[in-house]
DNA sequence: TAGTTATCATACCAAATGGTATATTAACCA
DNA sequence: TGGTTAATATACCATTTGGTATGATAACTA
């Protein structure tokens, strides 16, 4: 059995995780300027000390927190769940609604962390900038190769661009989340998944080569 | 003739618009938090004392930006354009290009100055989300109306809902500026360009009433 | 087991910030 | 023209902020 409630024990990359996670939080609910490091390692057990033992500044937090969490979750989100389907343009369309269904309300009116960050720092900082989009570059690209099987597939149509296409549902996953959190409306996301809904049907078409099982 | 170089007499309404200006081009810049009242009197003739004549707070600063200049600026950027094209939804694509075209690169690497402060502020205070989500519902409201017309005089499918193509719409304008900025990449908002363009076609149809001259 | 290092806590600081108090002068009005 | 008010400047302040210096203790190593 493993001590559980010895807490006094050092656990460097516990206490790391810890701190980024309490940040990640705070600077998701208050945005990156509005959120101290006071307030941060208020969030949890520790203080100052061990904050600017892991991280030398605050900026690179935020870069820590492009590079790992945001990264992460784009992928956790977006990406990796596309696997599962036969029809990737499916598997877009239904990870659209399930992203929908899953969220939380306060979430959706919180926004995408991505953006917020990005809208906020990016043309403040040019570490910001470049990490951040970094992760916006990896998002497109992993829905492009996505995309690509797809047509390969016979399930869009020939003539279609699959960069062009993966460029705009990024722009739309991460637009219906800045519309939402702007107009403080759930409706608005359904009736957003419904235009994307559209256009790609007009994009798409029954694949020829195999039939689905 | 009007006195033009006499600079010590007092002209309140300039001076108000004066500090306006100023705000609104460095938070536009630096975004709200990164700005400070100095630095926005600093870019005027104008010290602090006139500032707090004019706005009681930094945030009624803000409050104004969103009433006044946002509000404007989507009615003059987006809307009011489109009552010159006999077909509103051929008036959206080409309003859209032309923004591409005459928005220096500079601030197409700043982004939509309401999502900015949106991302920014709407969740930190509830007067700026009430007042920023009055100027995108208004963006949404004015959109739809020229879609109504459209369909009533057949440049649309009968089956599509004016409101709900009218928030896709004004979300891909505001996301593909975020995407942009994020980005740094023009190229992308010509290929966000193409795309909207062929979902807006794939709801268009030829109008059956009247010819086009 | 002794000593070195990594991990975290505590107390403190200089700078910047939003805001205020007050002085000054232009504009208006009786 | 005199006096009241509106418009703008100047000097100042309390608070908050990111960051530092230093102390304490756990963990590891020889």
């Amino acid at each position: 059995m493993t001590k559980l409630a010895q807490r006094k024990l050092r656990d460097p990359e516990r206490t790391r995780a810890s701190i980024l996670g309490a940040a990640f939080d705070e600077i998701y609910h208050r945005g990156f300027h509005d959120t101290s490091v006071n307030e941060i390692v208020g969030k949890t057990t520790l203080t100052k000390g061990a904050f600017f033992h892991y991280f030398s500044t605050k900026n690179d937090l935020g870069y820590a927190i492009a590079d790992e969490v945001l990264r992460e979750m784009v992928l956790d989100r977006w990406i990796r769940p596309l696997a599962a389907y036969k029809n990737p343009v499916q598997g877009i369309i239904s990870r659209f609604r399930k992203i929908i269904e899953s969220t939380p309300d306060e979430h959706m009116a919180l926004g995408c962390p991505l953006n917020n960050l990005t809208q906020e720092m990016s043309s403040v900082d040019q570490v910001f900038r470049e990490k951040l989009r970094a992760v916006m570059q990896l998002w497109i690209s992993e829905t492009e190769k996505y995309l690509t099987k797809a047509r390969e597939q016979g399930y869009l149509k020939p003539d279609v661009n699959p960069r062009q296409v993966a460029e705009f549902v990024v722009m739309v996953e991460e637009g219906a989340f800045a519309m939402v959190k702007n107009l403080r409306d759930k409706k608005v996301y359904w009736s957003l998944y419904e235009s994307l809904k559209r256009y790609l049907e007009s994009i798409s078409q029954k694949p020829t080569e195999q039939l689905s099982a």
